[in-house]
This record gives C-alpha cells, structure tokens and sequence, in this order.
RNA sequence: CCGCCUGUAGCUCAGCAGGAUAGAGCAACCGCCUCCUAAGCGGUAGGUCGCAGGUUCGAAUCCUGCCAGGCGGACCA
C-alpha cells in the first residue's frame, strides 16, 4: 500500500516537473508514512514542505498542486492537505481490509518477502569459550542473533548460522589444569590451585565424570574420560567434548541450533594459522621486535600495531581471528553478520585492519557486527549475581529452568542490542498482564478459543467467503486493528534491515494490544452470518501475525493458556 | 587519557533514514465479568526527551561541546 502511494506521487511529481511548476531534475526521495492519528488518514506525505524551497512555493500550495495532478486510484478515497503542508491518504474501505485477504491466504509466509532475493548470509552469534556453562549474555546473544537468522531468511536470505569454539589457546589450557587439580583433589584457595583456574562447581563435575571413564558426544565427536590425572592432554580433550556437549544442551533447551559448529583448533591443523601469517609476512605487513612479530594494524585504522605471534612462539587469539574470517570469505560469504557481547568491541576494528592486510580483496568494513550490551539480572529489587553451579555468573540454564523458554527468550530479545538490558526475574514470572509474553500469548489463544466455539456450535466459516463480508468491519476498534495488522510486513522487513529483533518484540505487544481491546468491545460470534464471518477473518489474521511474529522471536504461540 | 554504547514519566523501556499535541507497560487512583478464557478492557494522574549551543520552515531524532553511567583499551579472550 505504502509503495502504491508512493508511485502516485512519483507521477504526479513528474507530471509537475513536466509543466515547469517543479525545477528539472527534480527527484527526491518520496516518504510516505502511516499515519499516528487516524484523523490524518492512513498514510501522509512530507513530500510537498520538502520540495517547497525549491519550487518557490509555500508549502501548502504545493502540495495542492500535487493533489491535483495524482492520478485516480480505487484504493484511494480522498487526500486532504494538512497543517504546514502534508499530505494525507485517506483508503478506501476495501483498501484498508486488503490485509486481511493477504494474511489468511499468505497463512504461515504472512509478513515475508524476498528482499534478500536468495543472497548468501552468515550469522555467527554465541561463539562462547567452551570453558563453562553459557550465561545470560551469551542468552541475549543466543536470542537475537536466532532471532536475526529467522528474521534474514523470512526477508528472502539464505542463511548459515554459525557458532564458533575457541577450543585452542589459554583458556582452555586453563580448563583442563582446573580439572586436573580437581582429579587431584585440590580445590580453589589451595597452594597447589592454578592460577586463574576455573572454580565453579561445574569442574568438579568434569573431573568426576573424566575419573569415571565417562563417555560424552559433542557434535563432532565422542570422547571417552582416561580416568588419569596426570595426562592433561587427555583430561583438556575431555573437559573441552563435555563443556561443548553442556553448552549444546544449553542452547537446545533455549531452542536454538547452529547449521555450521566450527572448531579454532581445525584452523590450526589446516594450516589456515600458517597460511594468514605468510600472507601477512609476505606481504610486508608485519615487523619483528622484542622477539614477537607485529602486524601493522594502525595501517588499517588501529590505534596500534597488534602482536600476532608472542615472543614464546604461540600465537595471539588475534591471529586465528584473522584465520578464521579469511575462511568464512572463502567460503563465499560476501555478507556476514557477527552477533557478539560489547565487551569484545574492540576486536572489530582489529579483524577488520587483519582483514586488509592480507589484501584478498574484502571489502574495508567487511564484516558486519550487532553487538549487544551487558545484562544484569534483578529479583526482589536487587542484583543477582551468582549461581550456585558456576559460581561468579547467572547462567543461562538457570532463567531457563526458572522463568521458561518463552518469556526467558522475549525478554532477552524485546530490547534494541545497543542498550543495557536489565532482566526482571519477577516480571518475567508473573502471570498477569503484568507480563508481555503472556499478554501477546493470551491474544493468540483467545482467537483459537473463538475457533473453538465456532466448532462447537456447529457454524461454518469459510476463508474466501468470509472475505467477501471485510468492508463490514467499519467500527473504530476494527480500524485501529486493520491499521495495525497493515504493519506487520513492513515491521518485519525493517526488523530484518535494521538488524532489530525488538522492533518485532514491541510491534507484537502493541498488536496484541489492540486486538484485546477489539475483543473487548465487540462480540466476535455474532448472530449475522456475514459480520461474524468478517470479524472470525479478522481475528484470524491477527492470530496469524501473532504466531509468525513469535515465530521469529523463538517464542510459542500456545492455542489456549 | 583514548574508543564504543547509553541518558525520554517514580520504575523498565519504545520512538531516533528530522515532521503535525512525545508513547507503552508497570507502580498510584477510579471503574467494567448473568456476555466468545478478567493472563482482559476503559478512565484519571504523571515528562524542562541529561545540560548548553548550532543546522533547519520544523530537532527527542542531525552536528559540536560539556555532565553522568556502562563496557573496552595486554606478547589474555
């Protein structure tokens, strides 16, 4: 609809640039927007105060002018020209139920498009150590960036979801020495207690598992505890399949999944590591000094130069970093979306400059990055700040366990990335209106309880039929609903560009919203056949866009409560 | 000291590709169930959009400078 108007005023635009009252060359960006009060019609324009200046005219004039010269169409009843200069549309009765057809014939692809026109795209989201249990900002994490995949493949991309284990390296080296110590019998606080070891009681799970001969599967493999504690290589194996085979379940419980689990040690057997580091010496980007090597990151807008390989030979975790983003270009992903906590921001500037020094013709601002702010968890007022099973953080498993998936999931996702995120235990478990999740779920229930009654007493209700009786949906709540309902393609479509799960959060909270007061006022099940099936049709799309809107969330859309 | 994010009603937050009187929920107060699930609805009250300049016909939205909070600034990840 909104692409309609906005071809009306590309003609008539021309149309005046024809007759010399618009200058040549006349060709703006026309905005059209729907409209916040319904006494400015359904959708109005700025078109006329923005090209006022140019034309020499006030702008009311103007766009008099502009009315005059848009072509006829049904689907527009009257324009009015409105306080500096704006232009409202006023729909015709038909026009405005239109989404109601849509909806019930589009069913479950309700709200899709093909913007993406089949383009490859990689989401790499999560991506956390396997060195404990995720935690609720790997869960904000996990939330919008499942969400972004579902959002990106309803908006017509193709996508490949990734999680990537940094299975190499210190931390882990920190891991298995953590668990050894624990085989050994030692705890934290102890003289024999490595230093920056890990002291949840989760590792002690490992060990008992690992002294057990335990076998755990992690996605790729299975790996059986030695039950010695003096072969770290063999206790660092383990602990690393069981954390990864924890965090899978993790993420399982959370309804997320991965097309794609990459391994940072796979890069190094490869060679992958060896290969970036030559292309990078060899491509005299790199300087030897105090016995590390160097790579002149401030060539590519660091603020200083970054050591790739330490003076004791290892490499920095920058380097597999570096590694691992040439092979996702390899791969052919031309676009990629990296979903990572603010905390890490200082990595992107780094991969970015790794990127252009290995000159392999990636673009300069290649990859993409949604990063997401910290999380503080709230009950009774206060901050939590400890699980019992890890220790110094609230993991992900325990709003789980708690609050369940679906408001878990909601709340992590219902506010934008950019901002800090404060997770109310209490709001999240009251089963009140005080409660988004439950209020958006109610309204999708309420529309299948209405099914329900039909069924039972016996009515038909025919889809095509129905949709013969829409321009009987006159009152003020069913215009304010249809309004709404007109939205949700255009709110999934940006949610998608922008990168924004929580516009999707917030439109279906206001959605929900005018559909209760709908239902409120007016009886859905009425006596007159042909009013009863307008409003079942109406109720009906609205249940559709409630379910695929919490589709895209994670979130289920329960048929009674 | 430098970089990124944030500052909107008592609280949690939308709005920020500039637009017509700044929104929602919670909390407060007043109402609505012989009627499709009251996990609902209606109403009242509540804001110098951190502060100060600037650009513009028009700024919560863009620019600059301050102030406050969060995060980051390793041969850790």
């Amino acid at each position: 609809m909104k692409s309609l108007i906005e071809r009306l005023l590309g003609d008539a635009l021309a149309a005046l640039v024809a007759d010399g009252t618009l200058p040549a060359g006349t060709a703006p960006a026309i905005q059209v927007e729907r409209t916040r009060d319904p006494s400015h019609g359904d959708l109005a324009s700025n078109v006329a105060l923005t090209l006022a200046r140019g034309a020499g005219m006030k702008p009311r004039d103007l766009a008099a002018r502009i009315c005059e010269a848009l072509p006829a169409d049904r689907a527009v009843e009257r324009t009015e020209i409105a306080g500096p200069g704006f232009i409202n549309f006023f729909l015709a009765a038909d026009a405005s139920t239109a989404v109601v057809a849509e909806a019930l014939r589009a069913g479950e692809r309700f709200g899709e498009c093909d913007e993406g026109a089949g383009r490859k795209v990689q989401v790499e989201f999560v991506s956390a150590n396997p060195t404990g249990p995720l935690h609720v900002g790997h869960g904000r994490g996990a939330a919008v960036g499942d969400s972004l995949c579902r959002l990106l493949r309803a908006t017509g991309w193709e996508v490949s979801s990734e999680f990537y284990y940094n299975d190499a390296g210190q931390q882990i080296e920190n891991l298995a020495r953590s668990v050894q110590a624990r085989c050994r019998g030692q705890a934290p606080g102890d003289a024999a207690w490595p230093e920056d070891g890990y002291r949840g009681d989760y590792i002690v799970e490992v060990a008992e598992a690992y002294l057990r001969c335990d076998s755990v599967a992690a996605e790729d493999r299975q790996v059986t505890g030695a039950g010695d504690p003096e072969d770290l290589e063999a206790i660092r194996d383990f602990a690393v399949a069981w954390l990864r085979h924890e965090q899978d379940l993790d993420l399982k419980a959370f309804g997320v999944d991965f097309d794609v689990y990459f391994l940072e040690s796979s890069l190094y057997r490869s060679g992958e590591v060896d290969d970036a580091v030559k292309l990078l010496v060899d491509g005299g980007k790199t300087y030897e000094q105090d016995g590390a090597l160097w790579l002149r990151t401030t060539d590519y807008g660091d603020d200083k130069d970054r050591v790739m390989r330490k003076a004791d030979g290892g490499y920095t975790y920058f380097l597999p970093d570096v590694a691992y983003h040439l092979n996702k270009w390899r791969r052919g992903f031309t676009r990629v979306i990296n979903e990572q906590g603010a905390d890490h921001h200082s990595t992107v500037t780094r991969v970015r400059a790794g990127l252009q020094a290995l000159e392999q013709g990636i673009p300069e601002g290649w990859p993409d990055y949604v990063l997401h702010q910290m999380v503080t968890v709230m009950r009774d007022g206060a901050e939590v700040k400890l699980s019992k099973r890890a220790g110094s953080y609230v993991t992900l498993r325990d709003l789980i366990d708690e609050v369940g998936r679906d408001a878990t999931r909601y709340f992590l996702a219902a506010r934008a990335p950019s901002s800090q995120l404060t997770f109310d235990i209490d709001l999240a478990l009251s089963q009140s209106n005080d409660n988004p999740v439950y209020y958006i779920q109610y309204a999708h229930a309420r529309v299948c309880s209405v099914h329900q009654r039909l069924a039972e007493a016996g009515l038909a209700w025919d889809r095509e039929a129905a949709l013969a009786h829409l321009t009987l949906l006159g009152n003020e709540e069913e215009q304010e609903l249809l309004r709404a309902l007109a939205r949700y393609p255009e709110t999934v479509a940006r949610a998608a560009r922008e990168a924004e799960p929580h516009a999707v959060a917030n439109y279906l909270r206001e959605l929900a919203g005018h559909f209760h007061t709908f239902y409120n006022a007016h009886k859905v099940l009425v006596d007159d056949p042909a009013l009863r099936a307008a409003r079942v049709a109406l109720a009906e799309a609205v249940r559709q866009a409630i379910a695929n809107g919490l589709g895209l969330l994670g979130v289920g859309a329960p048929e009674r409560m």
